[in-house]
DNA sequence: TGTTTATGACCAAGGCGGACATCATCTCAG
DNA sequence: CTGAGATGATGTCCGCCTTGGTCATAAACA
């Protein structure tokens, strides 16, 4: 799935325009990265976090050459889940019971 | 920065009402889970991907009481942020020097 | 829609950073 | 007000991370 499926979605659900869904998606998106940019964690409940760390020196190897080379401090975004992602399947009892919309009505 | 400042992002820049904004911004987010769920890569071009990995069974412990335990073989999410995270602010023609300003961006 | 542009995947090898298991309780986001 | 989520403690091993040319594809453009 890409942006543009997204925006699709969007587009098919709320009935906006595509260049109106696709402006608010890249600007939601936009959104988070400056923050990211400025080092602020993002947080989204339901969805997850993102954090901002920062990654000291390393030492790192140039993959092709091997040559060892010195890896410089640096910002790096992670980004962890929110619990609904683990992956508990949770079978309610009965496999036979396939009418249970699988999952997520949490919310 | 949270959920709701991302959509009083929305209001404020496309004037949408706090409620449909709100509604947009959960679509967006569910839509994204959805996928995920299904195994699926999520790509945004610009932004990261989100991907899923499987990962296999391996040994843990409990913190609390030091207990090893198997930790079982789940599907995990990471996102892997585009290059544009890298805080490499690519001057492309920055003048004489090739010198990098000492302590000048990065953080 | 078709063409152009640019963002990103890939792959090599090896070392080490850090993410993650559990679970009760408190905090604050919604 | 409610409940999702952070926190913490410890040890292990997973996979991130480096470069860079080239190719695939999403996105921008016409």
């Amino acid at each position: 799935m890409t942006k543009a499926d997204i925006i699709s979605e969007v587009f098919d659900k709320v009935g906006l325009p595509k260049q109106d869904a696709e402006e608010l998606v890249e600007m939601i998106l936009d959104t988070i990265k400056l923050t990211l940019k400025e080092g602020e964690t993002v947080k989204l409940s339901g969805f997850g976090n993102f954090v901002v760390r920062q990654k000291r020196s390393r030492k790192g190897r140039n993959p092709k050459t091997g040559q060892e080379i010195e890896i410089t401090p640096r910002s790096v975004v992670s980004f962890r889940p929110s619990m609904i992602f683990k992956d508990h399947v949770i079978e309610t009892d009965s496999a036979t019971d396939g009418a249970v919309p699988a999952g997520q009505p949490a919310e």
